[in-house]
DNA sequence: CATAAATAGGATAAAATTATCCGAAATAAA
DNA sequence: TTTATTTCGGATAATTTTATCCTATTTATG
C-alpha cells in the first residue's frame, strides 16, 4: 500500500506526537529504537516531513523534533502519506495508466475508485491526535 | 497499491480473455504490444500466471497464452494479485508491523481493515469475464 | 567565544524491483 | 524427420527504493 518510507513516516509522527504532547522533543536515534526503523534513513524522512512542515524540527544541543501541541489534530495522515509518497495512492490508475478518468476508464477505473475514495476520505479525516491518544489508552504499538 | 508487474499481470490477463473468447491464442509479444509493456518481462510475468494456473500457455509453432473459455468468468482479480504480489496487500499491516491483529493492533489497523476488507472482497469478486465485456461493450482500454 | 549537541544534506552502498538477452525445450506443420 | 515457431528459464543489466556514512551547519550553554 505504502512505501517502507511512509511506514517509517506516520510512525515517526505519531511518536513525535505522544512526546510533543508531553512537552519532549524526540532524536532520529531514540524515534527509530522506538519505531525499528533504520536510524539515518528515518532521518531522511523526518527532514522531508520538516519541508512539508508536518513536524518541526530544532537544531543544536536541546533540539530534536516536534509538533505544536495545538496543531497535532489538525494534522491528517493524508499529509504524511502525501509529503513522502506523493499522491499517486489517492489519484493514481489503478494498473498505472497514464490516462484512467470517467470518460477514459481503465477495466478496473470503477470498482477501484469506489475503495480509493474510502482510503483517500479515511486519510482526510484521521489525525495525529487521534493516533497518539489510541497509544495512550492501552493499544499496543511500539514494541511488542 | 500493486507493483507494476502485478498491474501488468492483470492487464494481460484481461487482453488474453478478450483474445480466447474469439479463439485465438496471443504471443508474449502481442500482449507487449497491446498493453504498452516490456515485452520480455511480460513475458516473465506470464510464466507466473501460467505457473498459478491463471493462464495456460502451448509452446510451439501457433503456441502462445489462453485461457479456457469456461473458466473465464471463474477467475478472479485476487487469483492474479496473489500470484504476482503475494498476499500482503490482504493480510499485512498498513504500517508494516510483524504482529498486528485485533489482539494487538497497530495505531492504524481498524481504519485500515475496513479498507482492506472491502478492496479483498471486491478483488475476491471481480472476474475476468466482467473486465473483458467492459472493454468489448465499448469502454476504452488498450490503446488510447 | 568556545564547546558540545543536534539536525541538514551530500555521497555512497545495498537490496529489491523492473527490464533485457540468449539458448534450451517443446510442438505443429511441411 | 526436419524446420520454423513459440514458451521456458537462467544470467545479467538498469533503475528505484532502502539504507549507511560522513561532514557541514546550527544552536544552547558554560
Amino acid at each position: 500500500m505504502f512505501s517502507k518510507a511512509c511506514e517509517y513516516g506516520i510512525k515517526a509522527a505519531i511518536f513525535i506526537a505522544i512526546n510533543s504532547y508531553e512537552g519532549k522533543r524526540v532524536s532520529p536515534k531514540e524515534i527509530a529504537e522506538e519505531i525499528d526503523s533504520p536510524q539515518a534513513f528515518t532521518a531522511k524522512i523526518l527532514q522531508e516531513l520538516v519541508r512539508h512542515k508536518v513536524v518541526s524540527s530544532v537544531k543544536g544541543a536541546y533540539g530534536g523534533f516536534e509538533i505544536d501541541k495545538t496543531r497535532i489534530d489538525s494534522i491528517k495522515l493524508s499529509q504524511i502519506v502525501k509529503a513522502i509518497d506523493g499522491d499517486k495512492i489517492f489519484n493514481g490508475c489503478g494498473l498505472g495508466m497514464e490516462i484512467c478518468n470517467e470518460n477514459h476508464p481503465c477495466p478496473v477505473h470503477d470498482k477501484f475508485k469506489t475503495i480509493r475514495d474510502e482510503l483517500k476520505y479515511m486519510l482526510e479525516h484521521t489525525n495525529l491526535q487521534e493516533l497518539a491518544l489510541s497509544i495512550k489508552t492501552g493499544n499496543s504499538f511500539f514494541k511488542v
